[in-house]
DNA sequence: CATGCGTGGTA
DNA sequence: TTACCAAGCAT
């Protein structure tokens, strides 16, 4: 791991943010890139948050992003450096209990537990423990810890849950602790702990107008509301609609657009919704975009596409609709029906 | 304290 | 194909 071989602070703390709820191995070539661009806490903090977002497409959970770029600026103006201390790393924006002991303790060498998904699994099995509340939790790990080498230790409790500890299938016969692992004992060490119950798949539908004009495409950042914020998409409408997509887009857009060709769908799964989303493309005549619910709209040239941070699945949608203009069919598209 | 936030890999 | 899962956090 490229943070591991030059652990400085600032790099250990981009890792553990980018880390959060997000495998090793998909966070390896976001965090290159990303040290690349912004080397250091000064880059960072004068960075400009879309550019960020844009290097963080495709990792998901883009509010850490947004908060790492606020951390960094609320560093910058209390004296440039993070703090070695748990209680103040954890002040910072983004910084919860796992991050700020993370740093505390693989950056600083602070004595401090980190307890994340992996080392509540491990320590479930470690006592055959099925219920262990978060302070139990807490306490077992610290007590645990070798305080010579704290970040080593934590590091060292999360590589076993991912690579032997795992929730499905763990390898005891490889495990360092398989001689006093109670769970392995009790049998069945992969029933701990418990598995949490997960909300229902919600099925949505959302539909998102491709406006064309004079080799253009418009396209709006989101403003409010959680998710998504600071991205761009093709302007989308909830709701299924009373009225013509085509009023929708005059009333709301201030566009006068006819439909060009037929509608397309593409579906993709957030948390625990289902999204069928249908593209509805049209050419404009005339109007002024007006940004509506948007922080801002704009026209774009397909190359201008490329550099504007999105979500997965509308960087498809984008794609795709721009792969068509220029005769390049894909397959994902479905007619609707 | 329960809920929502993203995505890609895997069984 | 679907469901589950992963180095959590903010609200």
């Amino acid at each position: 791991m490229p943070w591991r071989d030059h652990p400085t602070p600032y790099r250990v703390w981009v890792s553990e943010v980018m880390l959060q709820q997000t495998q090793v191995a998909t966070v390896i070539p976001y965090f290159e890139r990303f040290m690349a661009r912004f080397p250091d806490l000064a880059s960072l903090a004068q960075a400009d948050e879309s550019e960020v977002l844009a290097l963080w497409e495709g990792l998901g959970y883009y509010r850490r992003a947004r908060l790492l770029v606020a951390a960094a600026r609320a560093l910058t103006r209390a004296g440039g450096q993070l703090p070695d201390r748990y209680d103040c790393l954890r002040k910072l924006p983004g910084l919860g209990p796992y991050t700020a002991a993370a740093v505390a303790s693989i950056a600083f060498g602070q004595p401090i537990a980190v307890v994340d998904g992996n080392v509540r699994r491990v320590l479930s099995r470690l006592l055959g423990a099925k219920e262990m509340s978060e302070a139990q939790l807490r306490r077992e790990a610290q007590a645990l810890l070798d305080p010579d080498s704290p970040g080593d230790f934590n590091q060292a409790m999360m590589e076993l849950g991912a690579t032997v500890c795992s929730p499905k299938a763990p390898r005891c016969r490889q495990c360092p602790a398989r001689d006093y692992c109670r769970a392995r004992r009790l049998g069945r060490p992969e029933a701990f702990p418990p598995p949490r119950p997960r909300p229902a798949t919600v099925p949505l539908e959302e539909h998102a107008a491709a406006l064309f004009r004079r080799g253009r495409w418009l396209l709006a950042r989101r403003d409010g509301g959680e998710r998504y914020r600071g991205l761009w998409e093709l302007p989308r409408c909830r709701t299924p609609l009373a009225a013509p997509l085509v009023e929708w887009v005059e009333t709301v857009l201030g566009l006068i657009a006819t439909a060009c060709g037929e509608s397309r769908e593409l579906t993709y799964s957030i948390t625990h919704h289902r999204v069928r989303l249908v593209v509805h493309p049209f050419r404009v005549q005339s109007g002024r975009a007006r940004r509506g619910l948007y922080a801002e709209v704009r026209w774009l040239a397909p190359a201008e596409l490329e550099d504007l941070p999105m979500s997965a699945p509308m960087r498809r949608a984008v794609r795709l609709l721009v792969g068509r203009e220029t005769g390049v069919q894909t397959s994902v598209w479905r007619r609707t029906s």
